[in-house]
DNA sequence: GCACATATATGTAAATATCATATAGTATGT
DNA sequence: ACATACTATATGATATTTACATATATGTGC
């Protein structure tokens, strides 16, 4: 069942986060490091909406293996030790594409928006 | 390879259409009937990108299973037949529940876009 | 010791996406 | 008649992504 809207159909959510996970991390990461808890919350408070935890760990390992991000183990004294992400030079490059490829989809948004709404009041 | 940016990392595209090419199937739909290959047309001119044919006509099989759509085939004097989709009413309710949707996704892309235009200038 | 928050990670199954290929009717040019 | 192109639907095979559950471990407060 979906999530948000709560269908019965399928679990297919337009309005998630999650499908624009990795522009939102490389952004939070460019503004400084973090971990993959820290990036959970700060995905929360920015986005106001929950993120899977397994999957960003997921997709945070899946970012370093494409090279976007690096990370190393820190200690904390305060809690288990953390593995600290750091965005990469390519991860900018990306997140530069990925901006203007969002821009892309504003526009179709938009676009879709407004007819969707032309269709209801007409 | 991803279609759109180029970037050697993986397909994921940002900017596809075809993330939310359900609500705009439904949507085209929504003004007329139509078949699989129109729809395909529909698409790329209301959006300006390709989209898999394949996967249009599978995504179309989907939506009827699920009950957004329904089928039933039609006489075609210049060229094979065609299986001519209509919107259901269920298909109507998830219409306006995706659109919903979308209107959080498109706050959520200005939210990002502002945030990185601001880190852009910084 | 126990509950709870912090912190990372993986197992598994279902859903989707990607790319190629199969099939067939109609139209047009040669 | 034959080749080619366009229209039209569909599926095979594989890879990727998503969803949900579970495992593991550290530190804090009671």
């Amino acid at each position: 069942m979906c999530k948000t809207c709560g269908c019965s159909f399928r679990s297919r959510d337009f309005g998630n986060i999650e499908r624009f996970i990795e522009p939102c991390i490389l952004l939070l990461l460019s503004k400084g490091s973090s971990h993959g808890y820290g990036l959970m919350e700060g995905l929360e408070k920015h986005c106001g909406e929950k993120v899977d935890i397994g999957d960003l760990y997921r997709t945070l390992r899946r970012m370093e293996r494409d090279g976007w991000v690096k990370s190393n183990w820190e200690k904390n004294k305060g809690g288990p030790d953390r593995r600290t992400y750091t965005i990469t030079s390519e991860g900018k490059d990306f997140l530069r594409l990925a901006s203007s490829s969002l821009i892309r989809t504003d526009k179709l948004l938009h676009r879709f928006l407004e007819g969707y709404q032309k269709n209801q009041s007409a």
